[in-house]
DNA sequence: CGTCGCTTTGATTAATGTCAATAGAGGTGG
DNA sequence: CCACCTCTATTGACATTAATCAAAGCGACG
């Protein structure tokens, strides 16, 4: 698996096996799975063109670099296809997965000079990819757009309050119960399901909730014993009983 | 200290001790310390005069709730002197503080339906209080308050995310030196200076960083003794070493 | 069939939380 | 002005959680 050659090619602009990449992103809006959410749905078909035509349609497929941390944040990514994880590094290597996207998602929100976290693919990824510079004087002529960003920013920020809340006064059983549940509602499926589908690896998902593999590994076994999840598959948990596993996330047993 | 009773008060609507509260803002305009940072800079003359007109100018003493996580979230408030702290609590008792705000900041940001934190006030508080729905109107004809709301929350983002790697990978030493580094920064004056003025008690800066009232005691007494701070008063710490302290904060020492 | 990467499980250690007592600071009233 | 009271912070002893270190299991793939 050679994913991070594919990785280091795409950030070095050159060519990546698997992955497709066309100048403008018209011709895929009839096929979009963001067509009616966020950012394309709020224009009209006139719009649409013009937003299209500022975007590079791009798919790259597992363990490659979005944008990287510290780099100049030129672009902004609407993602159609697939997950992407958002994380931020430390010198020693210590990580902290600050989120997962898929659908709909804006990624690089943030006008800042510099990006502040690592997006890597999950999985085969497809996106929009906007140059900053040039989405400005469209965002002058269309302010809805201006008003999707600002709604997906509050909500982004209600979603890491949340997070702040899980990792700093949550053990990590509650931290686990409240990211099976919170996966199992607004990620995979519309409305709640049994089944929950990991795109993510046991890492990824420690580094997420501020612990290690093992504990994670842990508590998943425990909650399995326990008759609340099952594990029909690595990436693959059935949550049998939602009520339980709910209260536990919330605080509510002990 | 009757502050609950006047906590109560603000949130019934009844007369607050200490407290002023004028249905226009408009003549408190010309001194307002927050005339010149985000939304009221963006601003002509014209302009602030409608905003001044759609805001209600605010005084409250130490320890009112500004705004209650779950309440229907009617208002916005634009702090122009004082310190807020916004925190989310959950039923047992546990409290984790997402942030503490103060001159020219936005709180209630988020359209949500409802607040998704309390706000409190953490010593003598000046604000502007918006009612939403008469906002978003004035909001259509100066889409440049919009930019600035998206910005504001931008900014907000990046920080809850520094804040997300805080609380899940650093140690309780690199959380208080990070702290320390970031007040003395952001807060109490431009450019960073010694002195920091920590307008918060111990288990406030506990609940923030994820930790217990005697770890915070603890770390900062270890400080001490190492001479990279001075506690002159409980809420008046020197930075002596700040080089060093730096390097705690991002993980740079062990 | 063997190797590699990821996950699970076990034994032990280290960091931080909990419980308890003491120490200061600030305010109040005699 | 001082004694007292209360609230907050500090310090100490001990308990507990989760991290670390180590090894084995499992699956995918060549």
């Amino acid at each position: 698996m050679l994913w991070h050659d594919a990785a280091a090619r795409y950030a070095a602009g050159g060519p990546v096996p698997g992955a497709a990449i066309e100048r403008t992103a018209s011709m895929h809006c009839g096929t979009c799975a963001a067509r009616h959410v966020g950012l394309c749905d709020a224009l009209s078909a006139d719009g649409l063109a013009e937003l299209a035509d500022a975007a590079c349609w791009c798919s790259l497929p597992r363990g490659c670099i979005l944008m990287a941390e510290g780099e100049p944040g030129a672009h902004f990514i609407n993602v159609s296809h697939g997950t992407v994880r958002l994380s931020k590094d430390m010198q020693d290597g210590r990580r902290q997965v600050i989120g997962f996207v898929s659908t709909g998602a804006f990624v690089g929100l943030g006008a800042e000079a510099r990006y502040s976290f690592t997006a890597t693919t999950l999985d085969e990824v497809r996106f929009c990819r906007f140059d900053r510079t040039g989405l400005r004087e469209l965002f002058l002529r269309y302010p809805v757009l201006e008003q999707r960003l600002l709604a997906a920013a509050c909500n982004e920020l209600a979603l890491a309050q949340g997070q702040m809340l899980l990792l700093g006064r949550k053990p990590a059983r509650e931290r686990l119960a409240t990211f099976l549940i919170d996966w199992s509602s607004n990620f995979s499926n519309r409305e709640p399901t049994a089944l929950v589908v990991l795109p993510m690896c046991r890492g990824d998902i420690a580094d997420y909730l501020g612990l290690t593999i093992e504990t994670v590994s842990r508590c998943l076994t425990a909650m399995r014993k326990q008759c609340l999840i099952a594990i029909d598959a690595e990436h693959n948990i059935s949550i049998i009983d939602r009520t339980t596993l709910q209260a536990i996330g919330s605080g509510a047993t002990n």
